[in-house]
DNA sequence: GCCACTTACTCCGAAAGTGGAAATACTTCA
DNA sequence: TGAAGTATTTCCACTTTCGGAGTAAGTGGC
């Protein structure tokens, strides 16, 4: 038998639909430009990806002196992907189409130590409930779940997370996928959130570091415009560096003077308990700083200090382009600024001549941002498109 | 007109040429393999390289139980690259033929202060005189130069390097292109030694972290398998990174307690110095070490310990699978045993249970082989072979 | 409001790349 | 010695792809 139809082309069906995913083509032409393929190629390419259900043409575009575009967008009745962000105390969920609009949302308190049977039960069923609540629901193509510790790459298991009693070895893609058949990822939060953020907006950076800093802190990196994992998939978990000139507070690691235990949000509310102030948590701490409490605003900027040390040694190591500080005491002017003046002190113009440091541009919203991404890229992965058109 | 021949194959000439020149395919068999091509494509592809002068065959491999491969290599006849790596003191230039075999080398002294242009004119007259020294030298393809400086990855200049005076801002490249006429990359020469290491020996890791300590401090990057450059080119520039703990041993920087100020071949020299034993540079203190020097070799321990505190936070961050210690101060024992010690004190074990720390294989030749790996690659890279395929 | 011009897209024929099957070359293993 | 296995070649049919011509549908000048 020869080569069965649409096996052989260069350009494959997935990378043109990316082109339209991530908005790089909104018609013909565009794919014609953008993938280097003759008008007619790029046409019949397109024409397959609307026969098979995964584009539409939406309308014309503004015209640029010629005839205009026919805008092409992908289907949003093709299929639903779930994007899911696991807090200590807190779920967030969002429920997009194919065209990545969001359908619907959803924020569960839960307790992260209840262990993972029974949150993921939880969140599962929540998002069953989400999807039930919409008119005649497309299929679920892929979901993405972030949980707030280290995630092995090799075995997508959850590893030794401080802030997650009792889901050591976890395998959150197993649990899931119990009650959910569909693909599932799961990936650190400090991940996703550098990908939330790599995607939000602009011009994305090739090489960006984005550094949560919360009740805990970790650490995202994006080189050469992909997620760097690193080897075993810890790459950013920087909470247990120790700290140079910090003073020997214990951490759960065993150690001292790590950073987790030194300018973590959880860190600072013990500091300020210590010294006879009390703030419920981080978010109480921070409300503290609002109202200009001075010991909270100190507090806050050696914490800041201590981060953009570390984060110091790393920007020379890595000289990305931009550096972004998110996570709750992001609020925080005097966390923020603590951050850039150890930067700028102990980085050369070398390294910060090109660096642009910004607070996040999505805030708290980057983690569902990033594992929307994650989930979409997942759905429409060629092995995914394989998999769906072989089901057939 | 019809599209012309050769230029819509999905799986490029380079690509088949990389194959080969890399070892990963010695007979149309593996390229058939390798590629995911049939049997008769691969052929034809084989068939077109060798018809161009950049394939031979040569003789027939091991049968695995039935017709043996007919061997495939690069012909080496097809052309000459040139790798190049300035030392303060010293340049080691290599000629290589397109196979990757070395066929000539040179080690000259120079003084990298008298400046770029009279430093690359020696350079280069070495370079020539090793090229006509050859029985009927095949064309120059291509060069690459290492230098112990930053390099802009923008724009190819040297830039602020503090070895090198008289250097900032030179254009290595066009000096050197005044008198041969060859693409020329400049490259930092750790990233340089990365490379080469990286290439060298088994299996070559995905993420790689490689310090070069010798009179200075710098180190390479290896992430996803190729070489990471950062946005500014200036990734893995360790040497002003500030050292925890330190004593405020003032910088060429301007600023005070640098790794290259703590910790390099010329800061223990001068440290030596201070204590009353004279050594006349880094190799001269590395005997004293050799010899068990007992402040020698604790002063060295002590460096080692302030280079592997800096590595820690970047192994934190990067989580890469390998670190190599290279450079003159690898050979000493006392100096890695500091640097392993500081690492396994300050990473927790999800760092370095995947982390394999290693003295360099390839040793004073890191440099040289990665340079001419680099021209290897920029020679056959799709643009040259598109320039010299139309200069015909 | 007509006309030149630009841009987007479609139809058509031709050439080239591609893979499958079968044939051939050469070797190991029983 | 033959059976089985691997490497390579030959032949052929099938796609894919492209370029060019043709059509569609706007803009802007006068």
């Amino acid at each position: 038998m020869p080569t069965p139809a649409g096996d052989r082309s260069a350009t494959s069906p997935s990378e043109v639909l990316a082109l339209v995913r991530l908005g790089r083509a909104t018609s013909r032409a565009d794919v014609a430009r953008e993938t280097g393929l003759s008008a007619t190629t790029a046409a019949a390419r397109v024409e397959m990806l609307i026969r098979r259900g995964w584009l539409v043409e939406t309308g014309t575009g503004p015209s640029a002196g010629g005839r205009p575009p026919r805008r092409l967008e992908m289907r949003g009745a093709a299929g639903l992907v779930v994007a899911v962000s696991l807090g200590e105390r807190h779920a967030a969920i969002a429920v997009l189409d194919a065209a990545g609009r969001q359908v619907a949302e959803r924020h569960l308190p839960i307790a992260v130590s209840d262990g993972p049977e029974a949150v993921l039960r939880t969140v599962v069923t929540a998002v069953e409930e989400a999807v039930a609540g919409l008119d005649d629901a497309p299929p679920l193509l892929a979901m993405c779940v972030g949980v707030p510790g280290p995630v092995s790459a090799s075995t997508g298991l959850v590893v030794s997370p401080a802030r997650m009693p009792g889901w050591n070895g976890a395998d959150v893609a197993a649990i899931v996928r119990q009650w959910l058949p569909v693909p599932v990822i799961v990936q650190n939060d400090a991940n996703l959130m550098a990908l939330g953020e790599h995607a939000a907006g602009g011009s994305p950076a090739e090489q960006m570091v984005f550094v949560k800093v919360g009740s805990g802190i970790g650490c995202g990196v994006v080189a050469g415009g992909v997620l760097h994992r690193g080897s075993g998939g810890f790459a950013g978990d920087i909470s247990h560096t120790t700290v140079p000139g910090a003073p020997p507070v214990p951490c759960s690691c065993g150690r001292v003077g790590c950073l987790d235990a030194v300018a973590s949000g959880a860190a600072l509310v013990e500091q300020l308990a210590e010294r006879g102030v009390p703030a419920p948590d981080t978010e109480g701490m921070l409300d503290l700083a609002r109202d200009a409490h001075p010991l909270t605003t100190q507090l806050l900027r050696e914490a800041g200090g201590s981060t953009g040390t570390v984060l110091s040694t790393i920007l020379n190591f890595f000289n990305p382009e931009r550096l972004v500080i998110g996570g709750h005491l992001s609020s925080a002017e005097a966390f923020v600024a603590g951050v850039r003046s150890a930067i700028y002190a102990q980085c050369p113009p070398m390294i910060t001549d090109g660096l642009e440091i910004a607070v996040s541009r999505v805030g708290q919203q980057a983690a569902v941002l990033g594992a929307a991404r994650e989930a979409l890229d997942l759905a429409f992965s060629p092995e995914q498109l394989a998999v769906r058109a072989a089901a057939r």
